[in-house]
DNA sequence: CGCTGGATTTGATCTAGATCACATCACGAA
DNA sequence: TTCGTGATGTGATCTAGATCAAATCCAGCG
């Protein structure tokens, strides 16, 4: 594995605390590499063998029942997916496929499950990881389970707006079709909830979102941190 | 705290492999309480300063958004919950209520975090039951997103039966109109959904179940591990 | 350049599920 | 036992969102 790689893991906070001599363990067994878009990476209910890590590029993961699939989640650099299959040496819940050319880390479950049993700052590192991606689970079930889908996307836009700088404009990053997926719509309801966002003032051309009136749009959305905020 | 319920507390995974010396310290700043029937317990958006065990009884999760309400999940004796929200020394996400009398473990998050950082044994065992709780809601985040009320219902029904005992005839355990938020639907929605069930041989009176027919019912919820085996 | 295949939009239905309005039922308190 | 109250069941709507069927649009390519 090339060296220029092992800073920008070493800094994510799940590995910064841990022994060097551990860390070193784990990028010894890892694999580097290159995938092109639109690649299954995993496929759920296989056997969780390697923890993830996305470099650059982006992940969609997904889940597909009796013939249906739904989007869960996007993954962007620089950060890990399917920790907990590692860590309960469980199949994996989700597949997932690359959206884009992605350059993704490879580290065998094993030697993580090893490492976590006996360096206590990389366990703690594990526990708050898994803790977010908990609490993140949870809010995304509240936002479905509590708002309409027109209250979801106009959330969606105030929470992509703040993470894109927090100007009026910006732009979506990903397809439509995907968006309305991880939604939990259609992409044809996607298309007229935007219509049904206009009499707040929000215009859409292709990707680019303009936030006409950001107050009409958050009296609308009515965000709420203990849903929306996904920093804590 | 009376001494009779440090067995089952320390029996649980998340305490049995701790040092005794640690178990204690959790012990000593705890309290027991009585709860009655409907206590609101804690509320979301307050800080999480106890990490909750319930002895006996049962609690309702549950979260609000603009006067809409949902029932997230159902803790029963013995275990924890809020587990997440102490780690992370971050408000509660979900607000929680006793559904009948119920019999509570308070142990103030400081201490959990401080013994957390000294005990690795504690601090594993964490990561498990972290790793549980977040497959627990990727699976139920797939019922809600892949399947229709009638199919969530029938998988409820199945799952159900197999923790009742396997056998054909069971009782449900919670108010319908309980099931029906947790299900993602009205009450109206799941008296109907019951009836819409009969053709697959399912018998309802009151909270009565009975199967007439598994081959046929399973034939038609298609229960799928990665979604239904909570065990994993 | 024009082609081609996928993404998006739009319009016309259809339908699952919500809502509203009651009727019933069950159970605890007086 | 009789109320009263809240849970449940039923029927009649209503509506958000799905589905189906075409248009467009648009990027990549020969």
């Amino acid at each position: 594995m090339p060296e220029p790689h092992y800073p920008e893991i070493r800094a994510l906070s799940l590995f910064s605390a841990m022994a060097d001599a551990h860390f070193l363990t784990l990028m010894r067994g890892a694999y580097v590499q290159n995938f092109p878009p639109q690649i299954e990476l995993i496929t759920e209910g296989e056997p969780g063998d390697f923890l993830h890590v996305v470099l650059s590029g982006s992940v969609d993961l997904f889940s597909v029942w009796n013939g249906r699939d739904t989007s869960m989640a996007t993954v962007r650099p620089i950060s890990t997916f399917i920790l907990a299959a590692t860590i309960k040496n469980a199949p994996y819940l989700m597949s997932a496929r690359t959206l884009e050319k992605s350059r993704i880390v490879l580290i065998p479950s094993q030697d993580v499950r090893t490492i976590f049993d006996v360096d206590g700052n990389f366990a703690r590192a594990i526990v708050t990881e898994l803790a977010q991606c908990y609490r993140s689970v949870i809010k995304s079930q509240k936002d479905l389970k509590l708002r309409t889908s027109l209250e979801r996307l106009a959330n969606y836009l105030l929470r992509h707006q703040k993470r894109s700088g927090g100007g009026a404009a910006f732009e979506l990053d990903c397809e439509k079709r995907r968006l309305a997926s991880v939604l939990g719509m259609t992409p044809e309801n996607l298309s007229r909830a935007f219509k049904g966002l206009q009499p707040y003032g929000v215009n859409v051309e292709g990707a680019r979102i303009l936030i006409g009136d950001q107050e009409d749009l958050e009296r609308f959305a009515r965000p709420n941190p203990l849903i929306d905020d996904f920093s804590t």
